[in-house]
DNA sequence: CGACGAGCGTAACAA
DNA sequence: ACGCTCGTCG
């Protein structure tokens, strides 16, 4: 791959001018067209939510290439996720010719990261087919360099060793620095197993989600005339969301504009939704001081909500201490009320929503592709869904990675991941005997321990399979045929020195084909007992159709030279593919035109609008989460993420909380979120359809309500007597209440301290006094 | 060597 | 309640 790709311009002719150049700024505001038309330097839009960021942005790009004549390459816009970036390009597309569009480039920073490094990988040691490492990726990562250094994994979860590693990579601390600045035992440890991690990456050729930041920012230190040209090929650089940039996206942002000094960042700092992932508050809040040149746009009209959504957001976001005061105003109507609805179960909750839904659509002809339902956790997503399959209401869930999390997709990626990079040992592993192909655990045990002895790779070692020390024939055999098949694939898509010109050119989509086929994968799924309806085989054509798709739609932006993507080998597809795959985000999932309600996070809905918004489990412990309601900065993160959610509601905002909760199925007692009271009570229309009898009438919900319930009705429990709770573990009751039905206790428990409980809901079971007790 | 069942930990948000 | 890991049996 050629090092001048990035200043290669897409044509020779002219710009055409198109006539619609003197509407470019027709519609937009005064303050608009000031953040539109201030070209140079550097530039803070300053954007409340529904102020038409995104539409400034888009206008910028616009006339950047029109007004100014400045060529579409030059140009770079950074968005929060591809799909933003896929909007962004389309709606650029409509002003300027395709091919202007197409030129400039619209990207995450991870993509954008992503496509640099495979362009200059050379010069970091790695070679363009590296891979990038998702999180479970990650997990096995980790798990091995836990293993290699026989290192607990009980005092030291995965989970919170990759939490510690990607903190430090956010900061840009790599595994030696991270060392050097370890104190205590702990952190060393953490270090030693940094280190360890970092060996297996590099020895896979593989990058992590933060070293894709992390190494263009070492790529951008260690040789400046990369940077530079990057530079000279990014003179206009817009970067969206800047109030959730982290500090080596800064560092990247901050070295691509320092030679030309055009820097537009837009955000809002109200809208900061990821400082728990090491983004930066500070990005933003400093811009100024730290481009003492800055302009400052301020926009803070709102097109979005009505009157009363945004008062109600503006009243809440009020809480917020740590902050500068904004004057969001909308010359919208008033709008109706809010309603805040109080149910009994999540059950009943889900079905109320539905019902809500029902009615937007029918009477205020709200279309459901218009509507979407917001919750703080993945987890509250399944009843919600349940509701919404059960009334038929066509639904779709924002989860962009659900697919390619499916085991059966997993393994064909591996496969394809090992394919184009041999040494990546995480996912050689994960495949080399799936399906069993008479590659015992022990062999590959062997091999790697003999890898790690003679400092090969394991791909190396069982190349030659004779000389690993006790290997039968059988095994040997085994081990033969899987290195011919994967030989044999890589002369199929041009990776081998033996291929011919024309195997480099077979089509992907058909190559894929051909790896389920020899892997044995499909084979395997279409015997498997475990799925009479062959779900995992349809999910596997699934992928080759995800395949078919993205040589239509995408591949024009994974090739570097730009003649004709079609044509580009199959090797350069492949590899495009695996990296569109590693790197979907939630949102991307999302299919606008669908005409279906949308479920996803509160997190995966920030910068999107939708007539009609339900935020579901609007509870303390839920939002804000239990675990930030002991630091000030986490709650006022709980608090703008509530914002957020409330402001992308344009004319219809649903609030709902249930009045119990089933968490790990125990059914728990909840409380209505504090951020309630932080609404105008004016504002809101309060309906509480939580009293009334318990549950489903029919007969599905569990079978031990019934039991619970005629214990509690027998008055088994006592004040006094000891009891055990399947998650706080031994209390002792001190009070008992009865009323509506069904009994209170408060239960003191030696560890959770005193817990109100409802005993036809919580699972206790009374200890017998003559039991040993710590007390 | 691979298929099934007990038991355990789990889920906060994500590129 | 559910999915994954470890252990036993064929
Ligand atoms: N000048 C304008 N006149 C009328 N409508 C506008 C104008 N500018 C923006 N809008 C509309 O306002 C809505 C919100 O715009 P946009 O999505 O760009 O907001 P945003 O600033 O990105 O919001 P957020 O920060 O909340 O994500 C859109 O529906 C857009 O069409």
């Amino acid at each position: 791959m050629s090092n001048d790709a990035f200043d290669a311009p897409l044509t020779d002719e002219p710009y055409e001018i198109p006539s619609g150049k003197r509407n470019l700024l027709e519609g937009l505001t005064e303050p608009q067209v000031q953040a539109v038309t201030t070209t140079e330097g550097a530039l803070l839009v300053l954007a409340g939510p529904g102020s038409g960021k995104t539409r400034v942005i888009t206008s910028r790009i616009a006339y950047l290439m029109l007004e100014c004549g400045i060529p579409p390459w030059n140009i770079l816009a950074i968005t929060f996720t591809n799909k933003a970036a896929g909007e962004m390009r389309e709606r650029v597309s409509q002003v300027v010719s395709q091919r202007q569009s197409d030129a400039a480039t619209i990207s995450t920073f991870h993509s954008l990261c992503a496509r640099i490094i495979r362009i200059y990988s050379d010069k970091i040691g790695l070679p363009a087919s590296y891979s990038i490492y998702d999180s479970s990726d990650q997990q096995r990562a980790v798990k091995r360099a836990l293993e290699e250094l026989e290192i607990n994994t009980k005092n030291f979860p995965p989970a919170s060793v990759l939490s510690a590693i990607s903190n430090a990579k956010n900061e840009l601390q790599n595994a030696s620095a991270f060392e050097a600045m370890a104190g205590d035992f702990y952190t060393k440890k953490i270090a030693q197993i940094y280190k360890k991690y970092e060996s297996i990456l590099n020895q896979s050729h593989a990058l992590d989600f933060d070293d894709l930041l992390m190494k263009t920012v070492q790529l951008f230190r260690e040789h400046p005339i990369v940077l530079a040209e990057l530079q000279e090929r990014y003179q206009y650089i817009m970067i969206d969301e800047y109030q959730d940039t982290n500090h080596a996206q800064f560092m990247i942002a901050n070295a691509l504009a320092a030679r030309h000094k055009n820097i537009c960042a837009t955000g809002d700092p109200d809208q900061s939704i990821y400082g728990w992932r090491g983004a930066n508050i500070q990005n933003i809040l400093d811009f100024e001081s730290h481009y003492p040149d800055a302009q400052t746009v301020r926009l803070e009209q709102n097109y979005r909500s009505t009157k009363t959504i945004l008062a109600a957001a503006d009243a809440l976001i009020q809480s917020n201490t740590a902050r500068k005061h904004k004057e969001l105003w909308t010359d919208n109507e008033q709008g109706h009320l809010i309603e805040c609805l109080t149910c009994r179960d999540s059950r009943h909750e889900a079905r109320q929503i539905v019902q809500e839904f029902e009615k937007l659509n029918s009477d205020e002809r709200i279309p459901w592709g218009s509507m979407a339902v917001f919750y703080r956790m993945n987890s509250l997503s399944r009843v919600m869904e349940d509701a919404f399959r059960d009334s038929g209401i066509p639904y779709q869930i924002a989860r962009g990675t659900a697919f390619y999390d499916r085991k059966e997709i997993k393994d064909a990626i591996a496969y394809l991941r090992t394919i184009v990079n041999p040494a990546d040992e995480i996912n050689l592993l994960r495949i080399i005997n799936t399906p069993a192909r008479g590659i015992s655990d022990k062999t590959v045990k062997t091999a790697q321990a003999q890898a790690v002895a003679s400092n090969r790779s394991v791909i190396e070692v069982l190349s030659q399979p004779e000389q690993i020390p006790g290997l039968n024939t059988r095994a040997i055999n085994s081990v033969n045929k899987f290195l011919d098949q994967l030989r044999e694939w890589r002369r199929l898509i041009g990776l081998n020195e033996t291929a011919t010109l024309a195997a480099g050119y077979m089509s992907l989509p058909d190559f894929v084909e051909q790896v389920l086929e020899g892997s044995g994968l499909a084979t395997f799924y279409k015997n498997d007992k475990s799925d009479p309806d062959r779900e995992r085989l349809a999910n596997l054509s699934e992928l080759v159709n995800s395949a078919q798709q993205f040589t239509e739609d995408f591949l024009e932006e994974f090739i570097i030279d730009d003649e004709a993507a079609d044509d580009a080998p199959a090797s350069q597809q492949l590899l495009g593919f695996l990296e569109r795959i590693a790197l979907v985000s939630d949102v991307d999932a999302i299919e606008s035109d669908q005409g279906s309600v949308t479920l996803m996070t509160l997190h995966a809905a920030k910068g999107l609008e939708f007539n009609a918004v339900a935020m579901i489990g609007v509870e303390d412990g839920l939002l804000p989460h239990e675990r930030s309601q002991n630091d000030d900065n986490e709650l006022e993160e709980e608090r703008r993420l509530c914002f957020v959610g409330i402001t992308r509601a344009m004319k219809r905002l649903i609030l709902s909380n249930a009045r119990y909760r089933t968490v790990f199925g125990q059914t728990m007692p909840t409380m209505k979120s504090r951020f309630f009271k932080e609404l105008p009570e004016e504002l809101c229309e309060q309906i509480d359809l939580s009293d009334g009898g318990f549950g489903d009438t029919s007969s599905d919900s569990s079978s031990s309500w019934g039991q619970t319930s005629s214990s509690a009705r027998d008055s088994k429990y006592q004040v006094g007597m000891l009891v055990r709770h399947p998650k706080f573990g031994l209390g002792r009751i001190q009070q008992v209440s009865s009323s509506g039905g069904h009994t209170k206790a408060s239960v003191a428990f030696n560890q959770y301290g005193v817990k109100p409980l409802i005993l036809e809901y919580a699972k206790l079971e009374i200890v017998d006094m003559n039991d040993d007790l710590p007390f």
